[in-house]
RNA sequence: GGUCGGGUGGCCGAGCGGUUAGGCAGAGGUCUGCAAAACCUUGUACGGCGGUUCGAAUCCGCUCCCGACCUCCA
């Protein structure tokens, strides 16, 4: 019998059964990147989690549409929402470039990054600026319900009306519209905004602004909250069940998000709102703007002051797993030498289990036992919020008993046969399925190959150690050492790895 | 300054009222021609000071540090 999920939900602060709206069903929006640069490891870190967590939604037998934007217009730079240039066109500008040809560069990479993390794509994945028309749509009606304004062409929301009369603006980030307001700092534009806290729903674009439409208030763009809002209601509908995104977000993006969609259509977008944490680097946030930042390239060549070595990107997202999606993850040198070696002791532990027999003839009834348990904590975890670490640690529970029977120190016959495949089926659905990780094998295509011919050297080594020959055994052995090959000597024959 | 979140053994990282988290590193051992791998044993950790409790890393108060958000960021 499976436990029932439940999901921390940023607005109440509380776990929360996930009860879908439709029975069997869920949807599920989250923020995307804007994509006017390379995607940093944050970025990766955050879609990791909700990888994970859309993929766990997937096990549990769910029919998930999973929507995650690609912003590709008004996500401006600098201080507010007003006066200061977008980020595309800014890019576009630069680069002396079409707006979209700066957006297709770097969709198309961090696409690439994606499925280098084995991230699966999501079911739909919407541009901002494919629906202008949704967005002009959204301003209308909620200016048709009072809480926008036009000042000269471009088009405000009124949070203190919208907090007067509804109560809510500020709940998501635990904000107080006094606070919001007493902030003094000299913004542009600001004479145009009634309220400091306002925020630009739609933007007049200045005669050099490369990216501009035409709308009933002026030509101009769409703010950068709104694209979010009007997505995820096109496709999920005003109410759907998650709402995730990075923790940075909540504030303002999000809570603005919450303003629009209660502005346009007076109900609630998202039931339960889910937020990752951040990727620290040697303990501060990892960020583009400061230079505390190491790119995904970068961590895989090893080619950076902060790293030793590379790392390859399964190691990556295992050190991830590793924590808690809600909790800061400090990524350092050290730390993902430890994941490698984790990792690997996993997956081999998984192929050690894929080569036992049970025999049952002898059971060890608290030794099943104990392992059934196992094989239950690990989903009663990830039903908890999605806690991959404590999964984690249940599988390498396994794995220690796993190594043990397989090198004899546990007799085979104590293994019960259910237990055995319920044992295998649950790590490859867990390690693969859910988890998303992968074997790395470095040459794939010539995999059967390498196979043979390790299979002649170690028969070659084999003869030399019967007859005594230790220095050449051992020259073999070394050399394959130095070729990243580990020979492992067991009691019924010789086993290799690739390191 | 305001608002949140956090400080766990050498490192990373779970737990959040009583039970060994786990990984890596370290120490001892088994195995082995030697090694590696694997397995077994091993760590008296919870920022500090008070309090509540039979019992606190876990709850409360104070205090010190750190981080995030408040401005573009996942």
């Amino acid at each position: 019998m499976q436990s029932q999920l439940k999901i921390f939900n940023t607005i109440t602060g509380k776990k929360e059964e996930l009860v879908p709206l439709v029975k069997g069903r869920v949807g599920m929006y989250v923020c995307g990147p804007t994509v006017y640069s390379d995607v940093h490891l944050g970025n990766c870190r955050t879609f990791v989690s909700f990888d994970l967590i859309y993929r766990y939604l997937l096990f549990k037998g769910y029919k998930v549409r999973y929507v995650r934007n690609i912003t590709d217009v008004g996500h401006l730079e600098g201080d507010s929402d007003t006066g200061a240039e977008d980020k595309i066109s800014k890019k576009a500008r630069l680069e002396q470039l079409e707006p979209m040809e700066i957006a297709q560069k770097y969709t198309l990479g961090f696409h690439q990054m994606m499925d280098i993390f084995n991230n699966l794509p999501p079911s739909i994945e919407p541009r901002a600026t494919g629906h202008i028309l949704e967005q002009i749509e959204m301003v209308s009606e909620i200016m048709k319900n009072g809480y926008g304004y036009e000042v000269n062409g471009s088009v405000y929301f009124d949070t203190v009306k919208f907090a007067r009369e509804k109560g809510i603006y500020g709940q998501l980030s635990g904000r107080k519209i006094e606070d919001l307001l007493t902030e003094t700092r000299d913004l542009k534009k600001q004479d145009e905004k009634r309220n400091p806290s306002d925020f630009a729903i739609w933007i007049k674009a200045d005669p050099s602004h490369l990216m501009r439409w035409n709308s009933p208030w002026s030509i101009g763009f769409p703010g950068w909250h709104l694209e979010c809002s009007a997505m995820s209601t096109k496709y999920l509908g005003r109410t759907f069940d998650i709402h995730g995104g990075g923790g940075d977000l909540k504030f303002p993006h999000h809570e603005n998000e919450v303003a629009q969609n209660y502005g346009a259509c007076n109900c609630a977008p998202a039931k339960i709102w889910m937020h990752g944490n951040m990727l620290l680097l040697n303990g501060k946030k990892m960020s583009k703007s400061d230079g505390n930042t190491v790119t995904p390239e970068q961590l895989f060549t090893g080619d950076s002051p902060h790293l030793s070595k590379g790392y390859t990107p399964m190691t990556v997202r295992f050190f991830m797993l590793q924590s808690h999606y809600r909790s800061t993850l400090d990524l350092t040198d050290e730390a993902l030498q430890a994941a490698e070696k984790g990792f690997k002791r996993l997956m081999e532990g998984y192929k050690n289990l894929l080569t036992l027999e049970a025999k049952g003839s002898d059971e060890d009834v608290e030794m099943n036992n104990r392992l059934e348990a196992i094989i239950r904590e690990i989903f009663e975890n990830m039903d908890d919020d999605f806690n991959s670490p404590r999964a984690l640690a249940s599988l390498f529970e396994a794995v220690t008993t796993i190594n043990a029977i397989k090198n004899g120190h546990i007799a085979a016959e104590m293994l019960r046969d259910d237990v055995l495949n319920s044992l295998q089926s649950t790590f490859r659905t867990v390690l693969f399925d859910i988890f998303g990780l992968k074997e790395e094998q470095s040459d794939s295509s010539d995999y059967g190959l390498t196979a043979d011919l390790m299979g002649l050297i170690l028969k070659l080594r084999h003869q030399a150690r019967e007859e005594k020959n230790w220095s050449m055994a051992d020259t073999i052995r070394d050399t394959l050492k130095e070729l990243g090959v580990e020979v492992k000597d067991g009691k019924d024959g010789t086993s290799w790895s690739v390191n």
